[in-house]
DNA sequence: ATGGTAGCAAAGCTA
């Protein structure tokens, strides 16, 4: 059984200590990172090694910034989407380990529906579309998670008015894309496990804004999530949020996600 | 509620 967790940690060198903290509880077997926030000089890479783990980059000045951390040695790593060569942010990296091919995906915020940020999320949104259809083809197990967002349905935010504006995260346009990834075959691990017609699984989600007290009324959004091919799914076992990590010092708006493969 | 907070990096941009 391994552990496989997604977080956006909104810069790594501020978040060290909680991030040693939720290792030391949650020892995940994969780290996906989203906003390391560094170019690779910058990264905490003794501290990192020191905790046991393998480290796969792609860094990025200020912004951005993504990375895999794993026990077990890597292979195959791919930096940046094959289907967006041209795109200059550092938002996917991908390696093969534990016998799975894994991605840490960064789906830019977009800002304004309508906007030049929102076109390139949506260009970036239809690249990974054609890289994970190509990756599907392989038919292996195959997870591609992290911070997309999207909350892909009305359950997975606080506010039903926001979707009907069509604002950001939240519009129809951002949720036909992620759509068309479930269509093509890829499973939700986290709603496989915690399915939103259950009253109890209703109200989970892994984003809050810093702004408002939104943790403290968990006005937030699921908004991170793990993408399964097929063969990914039939291995899940179980899945989770650490929300309690929003509760930290200093800590990332972002709460982890993890699922656990019978590897 | 077009402000509220946080990080980077050193003023404004991004989220």
């Amino acid at each position: 059984m391994i552990t496989v967790a997604t977080w956006n940690v909104n810069s790594l060198r501020t978040r060290l200590e909680p991030f040693k903290k939720w290792i030391n509880e949650r020892d995940p077997d994969v780290i996906l990172l989203q906003e390391i926030k560094c170019q690779e000089e910058h990264f905490p890479r003794e501290e990192i090694e020191d905790l046991g783990y393998n480290i796969s980059l792609l860094g990025q000045k200020s912004y951005n910034g993504v990375a895999i951390l794993s026990k077990s040695p890597v292979e195959d790593v791919v930096y940046g989407l094959p289907s967006f060569q041209e795109d200059e942010q550092a938002r996917y990296i991908e390696a093969f380990v534990n016998g799975v091919r894994v991605a840490s995906v960064y789906v830019p915020n977009g800002q304004e529906v309508g906007s030049d940020k929102f076109a390139y999320k949506m260009a970036f949104l239809k690249a990974l579309q054609a890289h994970g259809n190509d990756l599907l083809k392989q038919n292996e197990p195959l997870v591609i998670a992290g911070d997309y967002n999207i909350a892909p349905f009305i359950s997975d935010g606080h506010s039903p008015e926001r979707f009907k504006e069509d604002r950001i995260l939240c519009s129809l346009q951002e949720r036909e894309a992620l759509r068309t990834l479930y269509n093509s075959g890829f499973i939700d691990g986290f709603r496989l496990k915690h399915p939103s017609f259950l009253p109890k699984n209703q109200g989970l989600f892994s984003w809050w804004d810093y702004r408002s007290g939104s943790y403290q009324n968990n006005k937030g959004y699921l908004i991170d999530h793990f993408l399964l091919s097929p063969k990914a799914a039939d291995l899940l076992q179980d899945a989770g949020i650490d929300p309690e990590t929003r509760s930290e010092e200093r800590p990332s708006d972002h709460a982890p996600v993890w699922v656990k493969l019978a590897i």
